[in-house]
DNA sequence: ACTCTAATTAGAGAAAAAACTAATTAAAGG
DNA sequence: CCTTTAATTAGTTTTTTCTCTAATTAGAGT
């Protein structure tokens, strides 16, 4: 889970798990959506896949990737550990 | 906000903030702490506070670090908004 | 004002990350 | 089997990050 958030510290890469939101996308979509070259992409992706937030496998002639949405979960979860404090808890006038 | 995934990506920083969760401590605290040279432990600090995930103001003699809690939290919320999820909504079986 | 302690700034070197071009692999389809 | 399209791997260069030592600043206390 370290590398998670290593994984997330690139606007790129936060970028592309923002689009996979909304379904899976292709390796060819990621190069033609972002202005770096192909290969660029395919670092980005790689590091998302070792940090383990995005899994893929091969359709047809493309690769796909999709969002591990449960281990990104874990990780905002982490971060919510790091202030004590659990999500949804609102904020309390009176803390006694 | 970008600059706060950076600050998360060093071990050693999540660390600082760990330990500031018990509460504030001070520069020489956490260079007695880490086994690293006191520049390298203000530099930690010092990015911390760019992404105003700290803040610090002087006591007497030392110069005190505590949590900017509510920074970190809305780190988490983009986290969560992220995977499109409200955080606290728990994982439901059929979800139509 | 002087001195001691706490902490930061400056500057340099090593290591890691990010980008590119060129070359390679892999599957699909004629 | 050969070609085309999709994507990755290799190798290199540039930029950024991390760490250190040495020097400096800032306040406290005498």
């Amino acid at each position: 889970m370290s590398s998670a958030f290593k994984a997330l510290s690139h606007p790129m890469r936060r970028e592309i798990l923002n689009r996979l939101k909304n379904g899976p996308m292709t390796s060819g979509d990621f190069a033609d959506a972002f202005d770096v070259s192909w290969p660029t992409v395919t670092s980005h992706l790689k590091v998302l896949k070792e940090a383990d937030l995005v899994s893929s496998d091969r359709q047809g002639t493309s690769i796909v990737y999709r969002l591990n949405a449960s281990v990104l979960e874990e990780v905002a979860l982490g971060l919510f550990d790091l202030i004590g404090r659990h999500p949804g808890a609102e904020e309390q006038e009176g803390e006694a």
